[in-house]
DNA sequence: GATGAATGAGGATTCATTCAT
DNA sequence: TATGAATGAATCCTCATTCAT
């Protein structure tokens, strides 16, 4: 091939379009991502062929990252518990930081742009903590429900976390042990 | 002296926009919702001067609607368990059933043009159930935290609980129960 | 006939539509003269048909008393020299105090929508002051031409000293004469 | 390396909206410029960002074409009086076989949406004929007034002339000369 | 592949005027 | 006559996507 895709171009239109879909939402136009990112607005297209795409992408690439921090260390941690509030505060503290990447992860998990497949690779990706809270939620009211279920009331959970905790840095920790107690209760 | 607004009309409106953002989302075209509530698109700025007003009362509206479903026959219920129950219920039921109405009401959640002070409203009008909640979790994990996180647990439990009920019509009750076991342990 | 139109009303659209034209344009819409008005928007068109009604009305309007503000006191005056400077201090320091009315004016006069019959009436109604203007430009550089290009010379003359003095208020009355000094070398 | 704008489209553009200007006022639709100019309607933004930028453009292109004519052969001239008479020729020649640009130069003198630097800068263009006027009339009724003053009021009556000559064509030298002995009185 | 102009179907909103009350 | 809601064409502008260079 004459020119290979540039991965740093790339990675400026994901890093820009996060910046703008979080401060502008899911209609941020394709051409003020370009701007933003410091690339032609036709270059997005070369990327991703449609902005469908570029959401699709971001789903992942967010996901993935999320999915990364929330995994790292797991296995040196102890025992159930320990391990879940490992992974719950990992989960917490990066939403909390990384407030643009949550904003837009949240907006693109409603979309019906992001398409089925791509929230199930997402899911798909993060089996380590899903076995691990599945094994904790075996005896605990949702143990007969669709393993979807689990998955969801702990994600929603979080997510209400991180918000409060984004928005309060001061009490963050305490917000972190506070709803870590109540997922614990609740799904055990 | 001159033609009054119709009620009708207004209703019609709203009607329809529920119709169409549940189905096309926020970016629903106010001609189009004109168009299904049978109006001039003029119209809908008579009765809305934006559209963010239109966003504004349809969170108001339905809003009030869910309180009302699930304040009403609250003070016949038993204990507080049983009274927790009743709300819960009432709720996801309301959910299940109004499926467009919910993803509205979602929708509008995460919406900046809802603004802070009509969610506020919302807020407010939901105090005997708020009320209750706080009473059930004034001993639990939540205990020491702003009430506002309590609030959106509950409501964050509360919008998996009703997302997967109405997928899953059959199982609606075991869903509806199970979930309310989590809650309980949850915030008590 | 049941109620008679009120002359009240009749004026105080008419003044609404001064100070709104003059700061919007002729754009200004009815609706936001009915308002400053305080009348319904209906009842602009009770009492002017169309907006181009309004229009030639506002023009008539300003027109006469601008005239009648220019002939008071005329035949009082001196000599030609006198009664063309009483004339042209009065007309330019009108224009310097009715701001608004001077701005709207100019925008009627070069308004297709302001009928060539209304801006005849407009100049015949000014004939005192055209008459003294023609005498004393019976010898003058214009003395072939069309006697309407001797009104508009003067007219365009008197717009522009106007327009300076109303910025410059300090130096209105040097403004006023050394135009007037300008005015009497160009015509006679 | 992509597609460069095209200066043939811009001056459609351009030549269109001085056309539908003329006839309709800046109230001229964009989309009927563009359906004159024979371009899509959203090209109009690819050239001028926004209606007041065209507007802007618009300006400028008159007033250069007429400053470049006026200023034409300027040095050839003989003494002072000859010189003006070049100036004050060409001008009032221009303005009457120009009908559709001096009618659009005379809406846009007067629209707020011209911004005043855009007026400065078609002042400053025309130094030339401004010291040349300033010279003119430096010992006459004016002199001791501000010079936008006078430059105003030359304006003003280039203006009246060229509107009658442009009316009346068979007499357009007559008005031509007989009004440019007005300026000569008036301002000298 | 890179660039940025070209495209034209929408989108929210405005507004003169009409007309039901 | 008074009122103000009703009407729907028209307005400026946006934007995902394509394509000439």
């Amino acid at each position: 091939m004459a020119r290979p895709k540039s991965e740093e171009r790339r990675q400026a239109i994901i890093d820009s379009a996060i910046r703008l879909i979080a401060r502008d939402g899911l209609g941020a136009a394709t051409a003020s991502i370009a701007k933003e990112a410091g690339v032609p607005n036709g270059s997005v297209f070369t990327y991703f062929p449609t902005k469908i795409d570029l959401f699709n992408a971001l789903y992942m690439e967010i996901k993935e990252e999320l999915i990364s921090t929330v995994d790292d260390g797991l296995s040196d941690a102890g025992d159930e518990r320990e391990q879940l509030l490992h992974i719950w505060a990992r989960w917490t503290r990066w939403g909390a930081a990384n407030c643009e990447k949550r904003r837009v992860l949240a907006q693109l998990s409603v979309s019906d742009d992001v398409l089925e497949t791509t929230k199930a690779a997402g899911f798909a990706a993060a089996h380590r903590s899903i076995d691990l809270i599945r094994q904790v939620a075996r005896h605990g009211a949702l143990r007969d429900q669709d393993s979807a279920l689990l998955g969801a009331v702990v994600e929603s959970l979080a997510s209400t976390a991180m918000n409060f905790m984004s928005r309060d840095p001061k009490h963050a920790d305490q917000i972190c042990m506070a709803t870590f107690e109540c997922l614990w209760n609740a799904v055990r």
